[in-house]
DNA sequence: AGGATAGCCTGCGGGC
DNA sequence: TGCCCGCAGGCTATCC
């Protein structure tokens, strides 16, 4: 993530690459909340089709730029989840998810050919103040795990896009996450990784927020207790607060004073950090496939 | 029916 | 140096 850099010639305001997890979505979420709300979609261009999922019976293979927003005003960008959720004033509109590579991109005077691979959709945009210059938002997507989701209203965004959704990561309370867990046989992390159970954790804070809780990945959801759900629901809360204070970067660009770049040094204390010292006891970290995820913990400091 | 698993997709890094 | 292979993971479909 960068803000306001000059590349090729051309102001990029910013520009988000690290892994989006819930506190990158919120991060993107606030910066295109500014730029756009209120904003005019004078031109919308769909580079490849099949980014936009659109199931909608009475749109069915007649998707035109109308449908992605064009001639709609932005009411507002709000988040669920890892998913964006940009409303127009008509009140129907269009989730973005990010996937695993998903990147949101707005820029001053985007006019190059040929667009650049993976550029799958370019909104042209008209500030609602008449002294901004116009600008265009990009979604980008190498793998295309992610994609854009219309829909006709809030209801039919509720209904059809947002059901089966479980609450909020970000403000998950002990009891309700008890009764969550309470219910299955499955592991921890396939519980938490599971957005019908909560909304917003991925692999990396999922394993941050276990390794915080003293929680190993593999017990089952109906074997933790009440004080446990709480240790939990706690962990969970004040990881994704830090990550969303910290700008969503889950990681973090660090030179040292020599110069040399030192690589990237991580905020986070397990995830990708297998084999290294736990924080806490300073015995290796171990890594087990769970849930068909890589999983890092601490083997002493999580039962 | 809950839970596990395969598959989608491209970039990148390790190994040879 | 360059190529190949395996891994990364959010989400859906499918199987058990």
């Amino acid at each position: 993530m960068s803000a306001a850099v000059r590349r090729n010639g051309q102001k990029l305001f910013f520009r988000f690459s690290s892994m989006p997890e819930l506190p990158e979505v919120e991060a993107i979420r606030r910066q295109v909340q500014q730029v756009v709300a209120g904003g005019l979609i004078e031109k919308v261009r769909v580079h490849r089709r099949d980014v936009v999922r659109d199931r909608s019976a009475r749109r069915k293979g007649r998707l035109s730029v109308d449908h992605v927003g064009q001639h709609q005003v932005i009411e507002s960008v709000d988040r669920r989840g890892k998913q964006l959720v940009v409303l127009f004033s008509s009140s129907g509109g269009m989730i973005i998810r990010l996937g695993m590579s998903g990147r949101i991109t707005i820029e001053e005077g985007l006019n190059r050919h040929p667009v650049p691979p993976h550029r799958h959709l370019v909104w042209t945009i008209t500030p609602p103040k008449s002294s901004q210059k116009q600008i265009k938002m990009s979604f980008i997507d190498p793998r295309r795990f992610g994609g854009v989701y219309l829909f006709d209203s809030v209801e039919d965004c509720q209904s059809r896009l947002l059901t089966g959704l479980g609450p909020e990561a970000t403000s998950i309370r002990g009891n309700r996450l008890h009764d969550l867990l309470g219910g299955t046989r499955r592991s921890l992390k396939a519980a938490l990784l599971d957005q019908s159970v909560l909304a917003g954790i991925g692999n990396i804070y999922a394993d941050e927020a276990l390794h915080r809780a003293g929680l190993h990945p593999a017990r089952t959801g109906d074997s933790i207790s009440r004080p446990e759900s709480t240790r939990l629901a706690a962990a969970i809360r004040s990881t994704l607060r830090v990550a969303i204070e910290a700008g969503g970067s889950t990681l973090r660009d660090h030179i040292l004073p020599d110069g040399s770049s030192g690589g990237f040094i991580k905020n986070h204390r397990v995830y990708g950090r297998g084999g290294f010292p736990c924080l806490g006891c300073q015995g290796p970290l171990e890594v087990l496939t769970i849930a068909a995820r890589t999983t890092t913990f601490c083997p002493t400091c999580q039962h």
